[in-house]
DNA sequence: ATGAAAGCGCTAACAA
DNA sequence: TTGTTAGCGCTTTCAT
């Protein structure tokens, strides 16, 4: 019924076929500098392209002690964010080679140490981490590990690795400057975190951009990291009679896409009554209603260039990426604000 | 500098502090059903305690031919409709102990062929197939290897494994007689494809509710699967003169996230001018502008039992589940619609 | 340029 | 109930 296949060949029934031994099979295999004789060469490649020999990887792994897969850490699949920065890095290791395990934390510090830690069991040959919070327990874990791990987009306090990421808090400050440009002055920024991480550095960013200016700005806080959240968050503000600011600046997009379904089911007009911009540039801005102006961080370097650290092993010093200021309908400068 | 630990502990070395064997240790860590004194699993225990010993899963999987983790691919990662599926089939997996390696094909039938080699080379513990299109690659990998693969959403034609699935045709015919029911004869349908799959099914369904009806609908094709390529589709049959229907359903939300916007772009009211109504009911729905009126899909009980069907082997049957139609602004429904 | 052989850490058949 | 031991398929040292 079921046509299983007596059993997968080796590397001895290669070795066996060409007439040679298992050593220079797997030299040939691994392409290693070491020196195979041409004829034998082809002899082994004939073998196992006669033999349909595919490598056993457990194997390989047991000797070696790492795995041809790399692992990935981000707080939630559900936030296109971390989508965007998965596919990139999935994409780059599948081009060296590697599959990509990943896992999603839920923003849960627990469920992030126990998939670390079984990332690190399963010998993964390296690790990447985005967007996590702080933790003692990833430290041990990470510590008493050979597996070597690259931080993307954050790096808590108190752990060590190369970090990939972008300078937050200029980019928010320019974010600001632009809708201040607009002559908006009374302005409010929607955000969760107040923390030493990426989103806490927007933040100030935001704040360098009032004080500056001279303006005294509301403030909006999420109880959540998630447009459910955020939608909740200007809800409440504004039913419980805040002002409508002119100028709305959300640290991440997924908070500002929560932010444009309050403003819609409350009936205020963006950008009209109010301009809004966000930060991260998720491919989700460009059909979102209205079109999210929005700082645009270069997922596909970034993810290169985690994956390169990880297993190119070229440096290991930090890398800040520049991003770029994507005006679109949300802030009044899209190409359909003259249908308005 | 680097405080690399000398080496991790081995089946031994616990076997050697709990003054046993390595036989006694390894049924005591796999929980075998084979008799060991309790006093003897007493001792072990506290050795691998005192040792902070954890199994090398390399070595097992080279024994056992399995690894702890499962395989799962989905045809892309940037549509929230299998980034539903892969969250619920990464926690199911994970409350059983196993990691999952998820891949994106990006509707590449070669990529999804080499991203299924791999998870076989790896010894994935099984495979969960998402959505994937026809390929005879697949079908070669699959019936030359152990690995047992489930499908979920769909399942293409040739190949076998148990499918978790909907009632696609009788849900979309669902859908669209409550469009009817509204009382719009003018309906169109935006779809991509038109084959043996789901969205094939769901096209079948929206006729069989549309000939009942004794209506003839328009019919609004996308050249891709994603939502920029349903604003294009749109835009393209507006601005060439075809008319606003009055009810438009759109095979997957995807597909309907970008209607929606290319619905505001042309300042065409939703649901004022046309009711919008779509299928699968992904977690955006509730947020976007406006709220989308879709059928809901019980995400968390299929990748339950996709992975149940996997890891717990019980039955081998399709299973089919029920959906729910959950009612938005987008067809008038919504809590929203006396605001306007 | 090639080969013999020693393990990597674990499971399980078999013996005691 | 416990222990001995033979591999799983591969890499790599050391000889040749």
């Amino acid at each position: 019924m079921d046509p299983r296949p007596a059993r997968r060949p080796t590397l001895a029934d290669v070795a066996r076929i060409a007439g040679t031994s298992t050593t220079v099979v797997s030299y040939v295999v691994n392409g290693t500098n070491r020196p195979v004789a041409p004829a034998t060469r082809e002899r082994v490649r004939a073998a196992i392209a006669q033999l349909d020999y595919r490598p056993n990887r457990a194997a390989r792994a047991l000797r070696v002690r790492s795995q041809r897969f790399i692992g990935l850490v981000v707080p939630a699949t559900a936030d296109p964010f971390y989508v965007a920065f998965a596919d990139e890095i999935q994409a780059s290791a599948m081009r060296r080679g590697y599959l990509t395990l990943t896992g999603s934390s839920g923003f849960n510090p627990d469920q992030e140490a126990a998939l670390l830690e079984g990332l690190v069991d399963e010998e993964a040959a390296g690790v990447i981490l985005v967007g996590l919070g702080e933790s003692r327990d990833l430290r041990a874990v990470l510590e008493s590990s050979p597996v070597p791990a690259v931080f993307l987009h954050h790096r808590p306090a108190g752990l060590s690795g190369p970090l990939v990421t972008i300078a937050d808090r200029e980019w928010a400050r320019r974010a600001t400057e632009h809708l201040l440009g607009h002559g908006h002055t009374e302005l409010a920024l929607l955000t969760h975190a107040d923390d030493d991480g990426p989103v806490g550095m927007r933040m100030r960013g935001f704040r360098d951009a009032v004080e500056a200016a001279g303006i005294e700005p509301s403030l909006w806080r999420t109880d959540g990291y998630d447009r459910q959240a955020a939608s909740r968050a200007v809800m409440t503000a504004l039913e419980g009679g805040a002002a409508v600011p002119r100028g709305l600046v959300v640290t991440t997009d997924e908070l500002a896409f929560g932010a444009l379904h309050a403003l819609a089911a409350l009936r205020i007009d963006v950008p009209g009554d109010v301009a809004v911009i966000s930060m991260d540039g998720v491919r989700e801005t460009r059909t979102s209603v209205p079109e999210l102006s929005t700082v645009a961080e270069p997922f596909a370097a970034m993810g290169e260039a985690a994956v390169s650290l990880l297993l190119d092993g070229d440096g290991d010093g930090d890398r800040v990426f520049d991003c770029e200021l994507v005006l679109r309908d949300s802030c009044g400068c899209g190409r359909y604000a003259d249908l308005a």
